[in-house]
DNA sequence: GCCGTTTGCGAGATCGTTCTCGCAAACTTG
DNA sequence: CAAGTTTGCGAGAACGATCTCGCAAACGGC
């Protein structure tokens, strides 16, 4: 039954309802303090019949909690990372009963300063941000975050010391020139996003965003391990937009002896390997052999399947939370770098050289 | 420079800071009523002095209105429908002021009524809601949410009487068997989620969601503008997990004349198709055909691209967005049904089987 | 039957804002 | 220069919940 008043309905009209007192009737519900068990059943039924449903923002503002925390990511699809890192967050979230305020920066650091504004105007409990650059980090600093706690999330920021989740990119790209090299290759391409230095194919790349270099350094230290010399490893750096690293892919495979495996750095890019390749006729798996970082259905079941390594980003999300919650409910809690172990899986996109009947 | 007192400054303290009362220093930040601008520009610095934040709590009880709308969303991954979604949604909702409480449902219509109970009582100002089942939505009635307006995504809930954006599966769905039998196929099969059917292949659905329903209808609706027989129509129900669609796709090849070409309701069903296509050395868009709904930038570049009937989520979303939003500023707009225009992309895992070199 | 303890409940303060009033000082006008 | 109007500001109520107190009634023991 509900009420015809405009409003609705407050505890003020439960305990009128139930003939109590606002005191009484907040007692019977949230049950705490001393109530008669007559009292609450009649407060319970008058809520139900009134069709009473309590004003969590009213709560919120005298507890001074919101059990809502605020999400700040980078929205790139083919990666299947936002969603994925998104889901596992908001699921764990809701385990704990947290709430998820979420926005989206597109890696735009004015972005993410507002965002980040309007959350903590919002009250959120605390944050989990996906930072969108290195530098220009000051409105992620204790003092202007009015004391919430923040995780950081895919993306060290070290000079900010708070408690980090990433994924090893380092040994998982390293893993995956191993694995190539073993299987015969000799000749390298890297291919990876920079958008300050796209064009450049130097092998030392300037700042980065933490996830990208470590990329990067992993294949150099893969290149390394293997003895591969700097003239055999090709470096492309491009911006993070289709038309930037197919022109990269296209120059590389333009080489008078281009590399024989490509490394990208992201699943766009491996995109653009596959469609260049693919307009050129060369097949993936045998003319050009390609890895990428972070696993997709796709990825699984094309044929060839892609080798890539694997991330486990839902268990980055959910650790995230974890530790986040953690800090929320019982602050002072240690700062911890956590780097999760990726995986390489090993599927049909890598050539095997050795084998005689490969390259056709 | 921050307070050290414990609490965040409030207007009470930027007040005190500038000398004046609660009220002129409200006056002055919100910029309402009259103030001189000598007092504007001494509360102005007062606030700056000791970082402020206006708690947007306090005002959204005082106004009646938080600003933020929540998102009831069906986390899945391999259409990249959720993310495609979630991030236009976001983003079109940033664009006009308002912030995103996200809840994921995982197609479970409890946790969805829990989902949207907790939104309520956080007082979003409106829901956009991809409900999870057909039936069972009282939950989503007018008399429920509280005279909160609500706007229903992807699919119908046609005794719901609310406005609805969704995408013309149908017609998608019939224009791709109509691509498909031009270009010679004759015997056809589909492949549907329909987990309480799973396993029949009757060509009658039962009740189904939607946009399921849709895609099914589109279907039988192109086969009969063509001309297709039933009995050259293989219909086939799975659970939406791998291993009964994969079980079905394996049916469907085994038949003593398997159909030339398969549709998919959607993404996670291709997959299906391409896993065990793969598995038995078929070659996709040669020896078996396949047409799935939605697109996505691997269907794009992978060799042979995947034909798919494109769905404009991106537009959903924003729509979405824009027709809630218009209702909870000026209520009372009109019930509306709206559905977007789906778009047939042909590539190559659709074989010409009218070409004599076909099927080699 | 008296005094001390427990029990149940209500009055009122509080969280941080906004906004309506009313009041005094500063202007305008004839 | 008196009367009316504008300007700037402060006091206090309101939003809807929680929670601290204090008070009265009920209960207990001797």
């Amino acid at each position: 039954m509900v009420e015809r008043r405009s409003h609705a309905p407050t505890i003020i009209d439960v305990a009128e309802h139930a003939g109590v007192s606002r005191a009484t009737a907040s007692r019977a519900l949230s049950g705490y303090g001393r109530t008669s068990a007559a009292t609450v059943e009649r407060v319970r039924r008058a809520a139900d019949e009134i069709g009473y449903r309590p004003n969590e923002l009213a709560r919120a503002m005298r507890a001074g909690s919101t059990s809502t925390i605020g999400l700040v990511v980078i929205a790139d699809f083919t990666n299947a990372f936002f969603d994925r890192a998104t889901k596992s967050i908001v699921d764990a979230a809701r385990k704990r009963g947290y709430q998820v305020l979420i926005s989206n920066t597109d890696e735009d650091p004015d972005v993410e300063r507002g965002a980040i504004e309007t959350l903590l105007e919002k009250q959120v409990d605390g944050l989990i941000v996906f930072p969108s650059a290195i530098g220009h980090s000051e409105h992620l600093e204790a003092g202007n975050l009015g004391g919430r706690p923040l995780v950081l999330a895919d993306r060290r920021l070290d000079d900010l010391g708070v408690t980090t989740v990433t994924t090893d990119d380092f040994t998982g790209t390293r893993e995956a020139v191993r694995n190539a090299v073993g299987l015969g290759h000799a000749r390298l391409g890297f291919l990876i996003t920079a958008a300050n230095i796209a064009g450049q194919t130097t092998a030392r790349p300037p700042a980065l965003i933490s996830s990208v270099r470590d990329r990067a350094d992993g294949f150099a230290a893969g290149a390394a391990d293997a003895g591969i010399p700097p003239e055999d490893q090709v470096w492309h750096f491009s911006e993070d937009v289709p038309e930037s690293s197919e022109a990269a892919v296209a120059e590389m495979l333009d080489l008078a002896s281009p590399p024989t495996v490509i490394f990208t750095s992201n699943n766009d890019m491996a995109l653009s390997v596959l469609k260049v390749a693919g307009s050129r006729g060369l097949a993936i798996g045998r003319e050009v052999s390609l890895v990428t970082v972070d696993d997709s259905p796709w990825a699984a079941y094309m044929v060839p399947g892609i080798t890539v390594v694997a991330r486990p980003v839902e268990q980055l999300g959910e650790l995230a939370v974890e530790r986040l919650v953690a800090e929320i409910e019982s602050p002072g809690q240690p700062v911890e770098d956590i780097q999760l172990p990726t995986e390489l899986i090993p599927r049909a996109s890598v050539a095997d050289l050795r084998s005689p009947a490969a390259g056709r």
